[in-house]
DNA sequence: ACTACTTGCATCACGAATGTTGCAAGTAGT
DNA sequence: ACTACTTGCAACATTCGTGATGCAAGTAGT
C-alpha cells in the first residue's frame, strides 16, 4: 500500500464531486455518473479517477456525510453539559449538516461500510442522551429511549425533507431546532387531552 | 378509445403484478422488470403486455396505492365522527394500508399522475381533521394545522418503516396506532418540562 | 525552469435493462 | 366444442451506464 499523497488541487477535485454528487443525487437519485461529473464541473473520467466504482463514490459519499454527523454531534457535548441543552445544541448542530448532506444521510449504506460504524455510534450517544433525559425525570413514564430515538429521528427528518423541497426560502436552524425539540417533547395537542 | 374489458385470468395477473411489483421494489427500488415478473410469477413479456414501459407500472402502482389509501380514509368517515375519534380510526386503517403498499406511497410520483391528485385530496381531507382538532381546543395554540400534519404522516412513516425493517414481528395496529396519535398529541416528555 | 501529477477529450469494450415480435400452447367464456 | 384471449418462450434490436485507455495540454510544487 503507498499512501500517495494528493496535491492540492486534486483534493479540491474529491470534494467538489463530493458536494455535486449530493447536490444531484438529491434531486435524482438515479442520477449517473456523466450528471455527477457535470455537476462538478469536472469529465466523467476524472470522477472515475478518483473513485474505481459508482459503489466506491457512494461509499465515500456516505462515509463522509457520518462523520461530518459525528462531528456535529461532538460539538455540542452531549455527555457534559445537562441533557436538555445538549438536545437542543445537537439539534441544531445536525440540523446544519443534515441539510447540506440529505441524500448521503438518508441513503442506505452497503453492508460493511465505514458510514455504518459512524452512524452506528451517534445512535448510541443520542440513545444514552435520552437516557441521562430519562433519569432527569424529563421524559414521561412508559416512554422508551429506542422510540423517543425514532421520534427524533423522524421529526429531523421531517424538517429536513421540507426545507429541501423549498430551496428558496432559507430557514432558521435556531427556530427549527426549537420546534423539533418541543413538538418531541410536547407534541401538538393541549396538555390533558386522552382519547 | 376502445375500452377493452379485461378477462378474469387477465385482471388476477394485473393484481398479481401490482403486488409483487410493490413487495420486490420495497426491498430493492431499482429492482428490474425481469425481477418483478418472476416475483409476480409470470413471463417478462407478460409484464410489457400489461403494461408498456417501467413507468407505466410505477404509475399504476402509485396510482393503486393512492386508491388504496383514499379508501382508508373514507372508511373512517372523518369529517362525520368526533374528531379524536376519527383520527384514531384513520390512524387504523391508514397504517394497515401503509404497511402493504409502503414503496408505492412513499415513492416520488410522476407530475400529472392520477395519483398526486388522490394523495392531494387525502392531505385536504387530514387538514380539514386538524381544523376541526383546532377548533375542539385540542391543539395547542400556535400549532399549524400545516405542522400537525407533517408531524402526524412522520410518525407514520416511521412505524412503517421499522415494521417494514422487521417483517418477521407481527404488529398490533391498533397498539401502534394508540402510540401515534399518543406522541403526536404529547410527544415524549413529563408535562410542563421547558426549555 | 523542471518534473511529476492531474485533467479533458476521444474512443472503445462490455454488460445490463428495456421494449418488441412471432409462434405455439393453454384457458376463459359462450 | 368453438372462439378469442392470454401466456410462456425464444430471439432480437436498441439504448444506456459503466469502466478502461492513450494522448496531449496544463498546472502544482520544488
Amino acid at each position: 500500500m503507498t499512501e500517495t499523497r494528493l496535491r492540492a488541487d486534486s483534493a479540491r477535485t474529491v470534494l467538489a464531486i463530493l458536494e455535486a454528487a449530493e447536490r444531484t443525487l438529491n434531486r435524482k437519485p438515479t442520477a449517473t455518473m456523466e450528471e455527477i461529473a457535470a455537476a462538478a464541473g469536472v469529465a466523467r473520467t476524472t470522477v472515475h479517477r478518483r473513485f474505481a466504482t459508482r459503489e466506491a463514490l457512494l461509499d465515500a459519499l456516505t462515509t463522509w456525510a457520518a462523520q461530518q454527523l459525528a462531528d456535529a454531534v461532538d460539538a455540542a457535548r452531549p455527555e457534559a453539559t445537562p441533557p436538555l441543552i445538549a438536545l437542543y445544541q445537537a439539534t441544531t448542530n445536525v440540523l446544519a449538516v443534515k441539510l447540506s448532506w440529505g441524500f448521503a444521510m438518508n441513503t442506505a449504506l452497503a453492508p460493511g461500510n465505514e458510514a455504518e460504524r459512524i452512524q452506528a455510534a451517534v445512535v448510541e450517544r443520542c440513545d444514552a442522551l435520552f437516557a441521562r433525559l430519562a433519569e432527569a425525570n424529563i421524559l414521561r413514564p412508559g416512554i422508551t429511549p429506542l422510540w423517543c430515538r425514532r421520534v427524533y429521528y423522524a421529526l429531523l427528518h421531517e424538517v429536513c425533507q421540507d426545507a429541501n423541497a423549498n430551496p428558496d426560502t432559507e430557514l432558521d436552524t435556531d427556530a427549527v431546532a426549537t420546534q423539533v425539540v418541543e413538538t418531541l417533547l410536547h407534541g401538538v395537542g393541549t396538555p390533558g387531552t386522552t382519547l
